[in-house]
DNA sequence: TTATAATTGTGACCAGGTCACAAGTTCGTG
DNA sequence: CACGAACTTGTGACCTGGTCACAATTATAA
């Protein structure tokens, strides 16, 4: 065989399914014009284990995360809160909230995160957002850590105006005031 | 056998595989005292598959909103768009995007679909958010159809000022005016 | 041409089922 | 108490998508 057919292949086969996990052995063989026996050797080599396995990886992989964003009310790990007062939240910016071409964080996490600690700050069992004027100071790269601080800063019964500061490291990137309105039914 | 106990087990099996799908009959015969072949039948006439059907069921549903989401630029489905102009999308608010407790959207479910429509418009391979101001008018509804239009006022080099209004049905719920900047390195 | 590497085929076995069917158990009621 | 219906259990044949060990075949490079 070619000098390098069999290298080729295998590295071809690991990227395939790597982002395609679920085909079988026959349709691997059919794709690759190479018998059964010899994709399994090949998965031998790379330690790729039967389609069965990498189903219930994925599976389990995803049933985990999924639950963990399920409880999720608030986007960040809470630091501190006093309800009413003051509360800070910690996000790390990883690969699934940036942009694929810029390696920088969409908007709508920054805001996510920012607006569930303007939320959790309001003494209610329920909180609805008003209004909010924001100003993305910079963009936050991958892997960068962002602390949200947030204060009330005024409250007139059920309204509450909130002020949250976003900050990586000593540097502000976003900031932004809320209007919020507890719901208390 | 008690009057009930069979429509209980079957009950309590349902809830139990539809929280936690990864049991072998196996497993959950010796989890309800009960024969593997009762499990089947169980099974069987509750319509649930077998324990690798509904692996893969997850593995599946989780890999596709996994890649949905990666490419997911984009919150919502874009049903028009003339760069530099204006632009239309869709979303349907579900299960997980709703407060546990209230079945309203979660703020930052409407400001993705508005931010990410408003990146959309520049014309750029790459945009930011400068600022923005918003108004939540009233909460939206679990099942509701969100309508996000943007538009385009305004355009000065790599500047543009854009207004989003979201609605359901004729309804406005939010609007809102984001100022970007396009990068084009 | 021949040694070596790569590929292919074979047969036995496994988990976690399906399906059809027979046999055993429990229960309420007459 | 007996009996039929509902429920439960067991059995055997078969399926998919593999594993593992080993033998046979087919390139290929020297």
């Amino acid at each position: 065989m070619g000098h390098n057919s069999k290298d080729e292949r295998r590295k071809i086969l690991e990227q395939e399914l790597s982002q395609h996990p679920f085909f079988t052995d026959d349709e691997l063989a059919a794709r690759f014009k190479v018998s059964v026996s010899t994709i399994r050797l090949d998965r031998g080599a790379l330690g790729i284990p039967e389609l069965r396995e990498r189903t219930k990886a994925v599976a389990q992989e995803a049933y985990s995360t999924l639950k963990s964003l399920d409880d999720q009310e608030l986007i960040g790990e809470l630091r501190e809160l006093v309800i009413g007062e003051r509360a800070c939240s910690e996000l790390m910016i990883n690969e699934s909230m940036v942009l694929a071409k810029a390696r920088v964080a969409r908007g709508h996490y920054l805001f996510a995160q920012a607006n569930s600690l303007a939320v959790a700050l309001v003494d209610s069992p329920m909180a609805l957002t008003g209004s909010v004027e924001l100003k993305f100071i910079r963009p936050v790269q991958l892997g960068e850590l962002v602390v949200a601080v947030g204060k009330v800063i005024k409250r007139k019964k059920n309204k509450y105006w909130v002020q949250v500061s976003v900050r990586v490291g000593t540097e502000e990137v976003l900031r932004g005031d809320w209007v919020l309105f507890a719901i208390n039914r």
